[in-house]
DNA sequence: CTGAAAGCGCTTACAG
DNA sequence: CTGAAAGCGCTTACAG
């Protein structure tokens, strides 16, 4: 009663008839190196139950059958999977083949830390209104999950919870809030906005607009608001709320609609401070259109330090989040949960850039 | 003999004790219903041998028990893994978390047209340098391969190869050439070339530069560079060899060194050809250290139509080419090479972009 | 339409 | 250090 109908009975073993049909197994390697296919297995793992000799003899007949270990077996058997999924969330937009540039360097930053510790990422890009809880993780496919995205937090909260009482491992970029269900790493968007309304107070401005959303549905935002609002405070200088406009979607065509309504307001404001530099993007073009200068007229800054923002015209004052370190702290902070280690929030630096966007006179 | 310790001897079976532990199974769903593994499985893939009854309960109690089916075990026994791999190859970079963000445009609509086909992506960030035709299609991890990047096309060819004769199927974005060992999609360089040079001729320029590679080593740069010549031809103007200067890096840096090397040969030149758009960037920045004002002097046009294009001071002029198009091609016929099915190479057309850099006078 | 059985290709106790 | 066996959780002939 065989499990497999191979081996062939013995003395066949060194037939070269185990390469004509599809890929070489841990058997056909077994059979050409006269030893038993556990033995394969172990020496082709690193094992140190195998002796030198051995190995080296199982390691040449697997490179010259051009033998590869079946993933889906070794998986399937050790109950893991090596891979990492990686869901990058966002509102549904209507030109799907644009996503945040800054999505797009933490996407880049998390694939080398995976490939440099040996695991595969899988991504998806998935709507905030789509069931993602339900997915890499159950089916074995991945070990855990790393979650990125701007969204509305108070409405994905409850997928973050479900993720959580199915014993989904997974870390979340975003803000670091006091009862969240999940690990989340971030930047440290308080301070970031606090360097940001320095600068600009530095600049002689002080009524410093405030584009983004600030509540708790977009905790980043809102972070990025109240360290604004604070060093103002701390300057003796109030936060006007006529001066603050929501622009929740991070993107430029929020940015502008902001900028707008802002405009609309008809209340005197010497600054911009964008959220993020999508939204600068857009509040940069609906002041152009009004031909008020930037930055003579009107200083600008953003959030994120995307690639573009050293090239738009002025270049943008920013707040720098290294997205090389981010990948790596979520990358790490995902694998200490799946091998069960105690795993804290973490926040992460940022650095104010300062270009000409938000500095009076020539730069 | 049993293969398994589970099912429980009969009796036990309404019993929820199949909670207990882990993840449940199909087994478990089988004891819940009264139904066998086998119908188990067949119900949950939406065999037409299930009876709609039958099949309703089925996913009544594996929707209550949140069972999901693991793709190890069902990759392993059904020999597909319902994923593709994308492969994106560069130049080692010093930056490495600097992707050219035409390739990052790619890997969007690739998702997306992979995960609206039903298929899992895996992505990794090759050098070219590394053997990466060693990997996904081998060890089962993936059905198929997309290859994607710029490089030294004759110094990946035999990866190419390699990779063509152990029956990886694969297809590559670049140059459909004649002799290659794969399948290629691309779009139509030589045409983009063509109406690049077409708009700038029209603009008054006699004499325009070409920056970036001209030769088999990088096709796609050379049919860009072929078209532009054609172009020139037709109209009666014979392009000098002093106005091309090789920027092999499609980077920024690339491009601002070729367009210093181009200012250093002192040869006279009214516009500005770039085969890529981060090359073209470079280059305005060589110019603009230099006080040479675009468009009045020199009129400039780059290739891709990446994102900041638009943003730039001034805005580029480019050659669009349609990424989600081109996701869409890349997925479909590599599905069409993992079924078997006959598969051509396909050139994709391209549009041209006027903006202002190329625009003599006011916009 | 349904079930019992085989088997995908590994890893990992277990025994020596 | 090595081998024989069990078993990971499915899919898919095969038989009814």
């Amino acid at each position: 009663m065989p499990l497999r109908d191979r081996p062939p009975p013995a003395g066949h073993q060194e037939l070269s008839a185990v390469h004509t049909k599809g890929k070489p197994t841990s058997f056909d390697i077994a059979h050409l190196t006269g030893v038993s296919q556990s033995t394969v297995s172990r020496a082709l793992r690193g094992s140190p139950l195998v002796s030198e000799e051995t190995r080296q003899r199982i390691k040449a007949a697997a490179d010259q059958l051009n033998y590869k270990v079946d993933k889906n077996a070794s998986n399937l058997r050790s109950q893991h999977s090596g891979t990492l999924a990686l869901l990058l969330f966002e509102d549904p937009t209507a030109d799907d083949s644009h996503i945040n540039p800054f999505f797009l360097s933490m996407l880049g930053s998390i694939t080398r830390a995976c490939a440099l510790r040996g695991y595969d990422l899988l991504i998806s890009f998935q709507q905030l209104s789509d069931d993602w809880h339900a997915d890499y993780a159950d089916t074995k496919k991945a070990d855990g999950i790393i979650l990125l995205g701007y969204g509305d937090y108070l409405a994905y909260r409850d997928k973050l919870q479900k993720l959580a009482a199915q014993g989904t491992r997974s870390v979340r970029w975003g803000a670091v809030l006091p009862d969240q269900p999940d690990v989340s790493i971030g930047c440290d968007n308080f301070q970031g906005g606090q360097a940001v309304a320095a600068h600009l107070l530095e600049q002689g401005c002080r009524r410093i607009a405030f584009l983004g959303d600030a509540s708790s549905h977009y905790p980043e935002f809102f972070d990025r608001y109240r360290g604004y609002v604070s060093t103002l405070r701390e300057a003796g200088v109030q936060a006007d709320p006529a001066l603050q406009v929501d622009a929740i979607e991070s993107t430029e065509q929020a940015g502008y609609d902001a900028a707008e309504t802002l405009l609309q307001r008809d209340v005197p404001f010497d600054a911009v401070f964008a959220a993020s530099d999508l939204i600068a993007i857009g509040a940069m073009r609906a002041l152009a259109d009004r031909n008020i200068k930037v930055p003579e007229q009107v200083a600008l800054a953003g959030f994120d330090d995307i690639p573009m923002a050293r090239f738009l015209n002025p270049p943008l004052t920013t707040v720098l989040q290294d997205t090389k370190l981010a990948g790596e702290t979520l990358v790490d902070n995902l694998l200490s949960l799946i091998r069960r280690e105690p795993v804290e929030t973490h926040l992460l630096p940022v650095k104010l850039v300062v270009r000409r966007s938000s500095q009076y006179g020539p730069p």
